[in-house]
DNA sequence: TTGAGTTAGTGACACATGTCAGTAAAGCTG
DNA sequence: CAGCTTTACTGACATGTGTCACTAACTCAA
């Protein structure tokens, strides 16, 4: 009934009739001491037998690192970092890692305990995955923590500091390009982008890639179809209206996330505009807002994206005094009734699932 | 340049010119013994000074209990997970704990595997969130955890075993009488119900509330506007399809998540059935598919799950041996344009918001 | 036979902590 | 001032590892 007491190599040593030192050689495939395979298969079946599994903090204890990924946000947004953080688990159980999360709020001082907390830990890597934007305290406590600890940091979704920083990043100008190119090939000309500004990478990819398109499909660019620059809500709601009041108005919306998609949608119903006939509209993130409300949308593959991170952790664990790398995540255009009509149905997209 | 060697009590002691055992009871508040206020002080202010943390690996090694929660589940669906895990963060942080995360797929092994892993760190308690139902092997494995090993476990939105596990839930009943009579309220008599099928508690517990209320309220029950018996999309589809068909047809829907209700609209939109004129549409979840897509639904604020879980796991570690409990968390109506008419708005809702 | 070299393995330390048992000094009491 | 109690503190052990340095036994060529 009570707690089964857990087994230690030493009660391994005993039962196989060896020492401790000899079934941590044999467990951790030391290359250097050579113990004849009768032996070695004995100490494996008995530990085996035993049920024994290292303890993870003792082993931790020992060599001042342990198998475990911090990986923190601040605050949740769609379906995003939860797809990143699949990701991350994904890999991480491959290579018998833990994931250490933290959510963190708006206050500074939680981000900084919430690190600390981490490193207590002796974690092998940090992931920061970025909304928006770092300010210039998260961006040194972070160099401290790569610098002065040598713990291996790696931002998600966001290049703006790639000099300091490895970070992994999706393709936003591919996938941009994609949708755009999508909406040029089935007849659009008059398409305006939802602009979100300066003050992300993912929004100015995300304007380079709608840009790049035109240029590539030769159509000039009218810069009054492109209004709005930052990723608010209100700010995305005034710039469609302005957009959609226009004496000639686009007859297609490029926009830098699903939210802004959603809105549009919205208010393309309020003026009787139907979608995608009078209004063709492409959103960003295949987000469940795109998947259930049959937005065409750019997926980021976000699980990849934590995937790549994790790998890149590893990397940086192993040959340490790399420089600093930016690494593309790949992208996919997912088209859906917003842009091409049709009756709905269920197929598409991969954001998400039905649950209780 | 190099890593900051890490200080421990060690260096404290050395410093303050005590002995490490009297800075381990200083910093550790041991009643006991008594320290006299100077050296006491002394301690602390040179542990700050030298900015010491205790080696949480080692204290968890001594200790044979880390504060690490884990906490785990299947696979992503909309938001509630992320939601829920904010919520168990946001008390972790509080009370000093770190949180472990698994996100498994549906291999017996890698959760076998994934719970093995969190035990090997010795952490205070295991949570599981529930998506449907469990397998008996699942059910299994968590009591050898829970019994044996003597890890507490709490169970989040599924009470089908809450005589075996301590479990927090929604007030799912509840949720769903506020759904049913917002729809009686605002003119409704003839309101059909997806129902889930008794796979599910959630399931089982939406479908009674939605009878309570038409009860409630003296409304006769109509068996044929109950249609449906799982949570599958495609199940979902042919009921709402089914239902609409009918001679005399429902002017109300109650779904028991946001994904039927997403399906709903869209099978409104292809009959020419405005919304919520012709046809009104409560969801369940409050998810971000809710929230951009207008829909009224109930939020089963995952938060507040999370964080009940995270106090009960507390609870069971300070007193093991009180007999199951299943705590309810809040439900909350949020009424959109699906139900309500009117221009689309921004406002309503907690469940998402907009992010690059 | 002897010295060198190989084989097969072990003892002991260190990692940072919590805590039990012990102890020297001081204080108090009769 | 002996004897007891309290104060203030410490030494040593245990937790489970990884690993360095060391050794006893055996092999083998000279």
């Amino acid at each position: 009934m009570g707690r089964i007491a857990k087994v230690s190599s030493a009660d391994v040593a005993r039962a196989a009739g060896v020492s401790r030192t000899t079934v941590s050689y044999v467990l951790n495939g030391v290359a250097e001491t050579n113990i004849p395979t009768a032996t070695r298969e004995r100490v494996l079946t008995t530990a085996r037998q035993l049920g024994y599994r290292v303890n993870s903090l003792a082993k931790g204890l020992k060599s001042g690192r342990t198998a475990l990924i911090g990986v923190y946000c601040r605050v949740r947004e769609d379906t995003f970092h939860e797809r990143v953080v699949h990701g991350i688990y994904d890999i991480c159980y491959d290579e018998g890692y833990n994931v250490l999360i933290a959510y963190l709020g708006t206050t500074e001082l939680i981000e900084e305990e919430s690190i600390r907390r981490m490193l207590d830990y002796n974690v092998t890597g940090i992931i920061r995955i970025v909304i928006g934007s770092l300010t210039n305290v998260e961006i040194d406590r972070l160099n401290v923590v790569q610098e002065r600890e040598e713990v291996p940091c790696v931002l998600i979704d966001d290049s703006t500091h790639n000099d300091q920083f490895d970070c992994v990043v999706s393709d936003d100008i591919a996938g941009s390009i994609a949708a755009v190119n999508h909406l040029i090939s089935i007849g659009h000309k008059r398409i305006g982008h939802v602009n979100a500004g300066d003050q992300t990478s993912t929004a100015r990819a995300r304007r380079e890639g709608y840009y790049a398109s035109l240029r590539l499909a030769g159509i000039k660019v009218d810069e009054s179809l492109v209004r709005g620059n930052s990723y608010t809500a209100a700010d995305q709601l005034d710039s469609i209206r302005s957009l959609l009041a226009m004496p000639n108005r686009p007859t297609a919306l490029f926009c830098p996330n699903d939210a802004a998609a959603s809105i549009a949608r919205e208010v393309a119903r309020d003026m009787r505009l139907s979608v995608p006939d009078d209004l063709a509209i492409v959103g960003y993130g295949d987000s469940d807002i795109a998947h259930y409300g049959g937005l065409t949308s750019v997926d980021q593959e976000p699980e990849e994206l934590g995937r790549l991170a994790v790998r890149r952790i590893l990397d940086l664990n192993e040959t340490p005094h790399t420089s600093r790398k930016q690494i593309l995540g790949p992208t996919r255009l997912v088209v859906r009734s917003s842009t091409a009509g049709g009756p709905f149905s269920l197929t598409g997209g991969s954001a998400g699932k039905a649950r209780d």
